[in-house]
Parts: structure tokens; C-alpha cells; sequence
DNA sequence: CGTGTGTTTGACCCGTTTCAACTGGAGTGG
DNA sequence: CCACTCCAGTTGAAACGGGTCAAACACACG
């Protein structure tokens, strides 16, 4: 988890694929062997509680996971980014839901294969290892956010999440995609889309971002919303 | 995760110990074969960002792992029980802090250890994945917790989190102890110390609890409670 | 028996939610 | 090409849940 100079996920795609000659077994290069599904924005890829038959590698688009309560209310958990693995920590079934954002070309790879290269490739188990650690902590680090943080640390927090998922440089000023509904990024931050909205507008008002049309986002000062944002030692 | 009829963890330990014949190798029993060490309550064990020289297995106690944000505000991750194992998400560093809420006694594992079990045992290595799935899964239902839940619901579901840790069943009714305080609650919680006292006074003046001191828990019908907390699927 | 710390309760305040109205693109059809 | 609809997003006003501050209480400990 880089922080300072986050980078995009997907050049790890591409490492794995152009390693040729001393093709090392990798969880990614496992998958991204494996054709694409095209999966529509909207679409669900799978359920709460399905058979989970395969993990997945994300090639392009922008994937939500997210928890119901019995009485229907959502939790979004997550948002899953290219070069992001997803699925992992199903035993039998999947613990979550996921649905595309975007449209998204999504690697599976069949649990059968995994289990034998669990057992036959110490790098890949060592790998699917550390991938689960990441998640648990990456999971707390939302803990923190909302347990502890304001409405607008809160959102801001989620956009250096962004930042660090994929950013581009326009200059000396940062840009992001924001592709996700304002529900969702409501649901993920335990907050209503009106507080997400007006946040955003005090972000905004505060000189701390600005906004073109409604999901770029651009940032001033990427240390200033990091001040702001009040992260915890992860990020 | 069984929900209905809620076991205390302690007996897996009293199993891998007892289990002399077809004595399998296994996460639990090989921290057992350790020697106990006795931390004091309020001791810490770990410290986020210390070396991750040990796995752990408490034999007895209750413990807090927490996390800070960088202007000091902590967050309670989680609480840990007899019979649950503890660092297993640390890579290199620990992810978390530990420190005893009351005394306790652990079982310390070497992570060379472990490190050698998981290459040389199956078993083992499934279980270790296992118990890292079902950290990421309780760390999601706190997420949904958090983020969809009223200060009721949220103490509501706490309690049952401690009646599927360990209850005493006493005639009818169900008791548990609740032995961290409300401090430590309020940070689990998102809430303030306040809060939560005013949320166990409207359970208990709504009937589904009553209080002996100030950490003795009676919950009149568990199912009603449940209904009231809102579970997810995964209780 | 006083002192101190954790807990409980009360009164007030503020941030977030709720409810409602409005705005602005995207898509559709005349 | 423009008018119309539709829906996500935004903004405003009022209500409310939980936070803040303060005081009372209770139990542990010297």
C-alpha cells in the first residue's frame, strides 16, 4: 500500500503478463491467463451466499461489493479497481455481493486451480496470503473511517482511496474518476447522498477540490486533503 | 459461525489438547503445545507497527485490538475471546494493537513456525486461510454495522456478538459478561460513552435486557433481541 | 472513610437525516 | 432540432439522533 506515490493497479497486470522468461506462478498471472468476461455496468457477477467457484481478476472497470442486512438495508463494503483480485476470502460461498459499476472484463480463475497452486506454489500461497491480509486491513482502515470519522473526512478519505487506485496527473494538480453512484458512495461511507453531496460542496468551498461535471474530480493540493482527511497509519 | 445455538470457542482449545490418538496438526493445537504467558489487564501484547515475530491463541481472557488514527482518535477493531487466535493479518508488521482488557493467559506460535507448518501441512494451511476469511467477514458485518446501523441496533448486535462468544444459560435466559468498558464499547461502536449507556438503559427499559452491576448481561428472549439488532446473514 | 475513576443521567447543541423542491444532463420521440 | 421526460444529483428548511458539557452517582482502592 504505497502512499505518497500511489500508482495505478493496472501496470501489475501488465508486469505479469510480459514476464516471459522467468515466469514466475502468480496469483495474477494465474488469472489474467484466463480469457475476459464482459461483464454490463449493472450486472452482477455474483451473489451473497452463491457457490463461490472461481476468483476474479479484474482487467478494466470499476466493480461495488456490498453486505445486506435482513431488512434489506445495503452496506457497500468495497470497490474493486483493475488489477484488484476479488473473491478471495469466500470459503464454499461468497461472503458478498458484487456488481459491475462500468462495464467490466473480469479473469476467473476456478477454485479447483487455485487449491492445487495453493499446494504446489509456495509464491502464489504466500501471495493469496498476503492478498487476505490486505483485505482484512484495508476493511479495517473503513472501520476506522466509520467509526470515528465526520461526514466530509469521511469523503475525503474516499477520494484519496481513489487517488491511490488510479490516479492521472493533469499538470501538478491530481485527477480521479469518480464512476460510482452517489448511493453507493453514500452506502459505502454510512451516510445519506444528500451528506455525500454537500461534502462534496464544502470540499469544494474550502478550496480542496473541484469538480467537472459529476465524476471527475480534480485536487488542489493532494497533502492538504491528506491533512484534512486524517488518515491512519496505512495510508 | 453457528448462530442459533451459539457455542463458546473455549472447548476447540480442550479438543486439540484432548485429541491424543489421531492427534491431526492444526493452528489451535500447535499454539497450545506453547506455554501460556499471563498479561496483566491493560497490559499490551503488540503494538501496530511492531515486528510480527508470533501468531497467538488465548487460552484465557478477553482482549482489544485497535487501531489510531494519526491525530490520536482510536478505533476498537475488535474484542478477542478464549479459544480465538489473534495476528494471524499481520504481514512482517502487525495491523493492529492488542492490549488485555482483563488478565489474560496466550499461547505465543513463532511465525518461522508457522510459516514452516503452512508449507508442510495441508490441514494447517486451510485452516489458517479459513480463519483469515472469517476475520475479513466479521470485520464486513462491522462495516455493516457502522455504517447502517442506529446507536441501539448497533449496542443491540454487540451484545449478541458477546452471547455467540460465550454465554452462561441460566434457566431460560441467557447471561453474559461484558467485561471491557463503556469506553472501550463507544470506540467498537462509533458512539460516545454516553450513548452507549443510554442505549443499554432504552433495551433494558424496552424489556429485552436487564443488568447485574456493570458487566453482568441478562438478555430475556434472545430471539426478540436478534429481530430488534437486525443481524445480517451471518448472524 | 475520603479519593478517584468509570458510569449514568440530564439539558442543551450541532451535524446529519429527512422531506421537499429544484437543477441539469441523457435519452426519446415528434 | 427542439421539446419532453426521466432520473441522478444538488440545494434548502425543518426535525431528530447522537454528541457535548455538566453534574450526580457508585464502586474500588488506599
Amino acid at each position: 500500500m504505497e502512499c505518497l506515490a500511489p500508482i495505478t493497479s493496472r501496470p501489475i497486470v501488465r508486469k505479469a503478463l510480459s514476464d516471459r522468461q522467468t515466469r514466475t506462478i502468480s496469483l495474477r498471472s494465474e488469472c489474467s491467463d484466463r480469457p475476459t468476461i464482459l461483464y454490463h455496468a449493472g450486472q452482477k457477477v455474483f451473489w451473497e451466499d452463491d457457490q463461490a467457484n472461481s476468483v476474479f481478476l479484474v482487467a478494466d472497470g470499476v466493480l461495488r461489493i456490498s453486505r445486506f442486512l435482513l431488512d434489506g438495508r445495503r452496506g457497500v463494503i468495497g470497490f474493486v479497481f483493475p488489477g484488484d483480485v476479488m473473491g478471495l476470502s469466500a470459503r464454499g460461498k461468497h461472503i458478498y455481493s458484487a456488481e459491475a459499476v462500468t462495464n467490466c472484463y473480469i479473469h476467473a480463475l476456478p477454485r479447483e486451480k487455485l487449491n492445487t497452486l495453493l499446494t504446489e506454489s509456495p509464491t502464489l500461497r504466500d501471495e493469496f496470503i498476503s492478498e487476505l491480509c490486505a483485505e482484512v486491513s484495508r476493511t479495517q482502515s473503513l472501520v476506522l473511517n466509520l467509526s470515528q470519522k465526520s461526514a466530509e473526512e469521511r469523503v475525503a478519505s474516499f477520494i484519496l482511496e481513489l487517488v491511490s487506485k488510479g490516479e492521472r496527473r493533469t499538470g501538478s494538480k491530481v485527477e480521479i474518476r469518480m464512476p460510482m453512484s452517489r448511493l453507493d458512495i453514500a452506502d459505502y461511507l454510512g451516510l445519506t447522498v444528500e451528506t455525500v453531496c454537500r461534502s462534496l460542496a464544502k470540499l469544494k468551498k474550502a478550496g480542496h477540490i473541484r469538480t467537472v461535471g459529476r465524476d471527475i474530480v480534480l485536487i488542489e493540493r493532494l497533502a492538504d486533503l491528506r491533512d484534512f482527511a486524517c488518515a491512519d497509519g496505512t495510508c
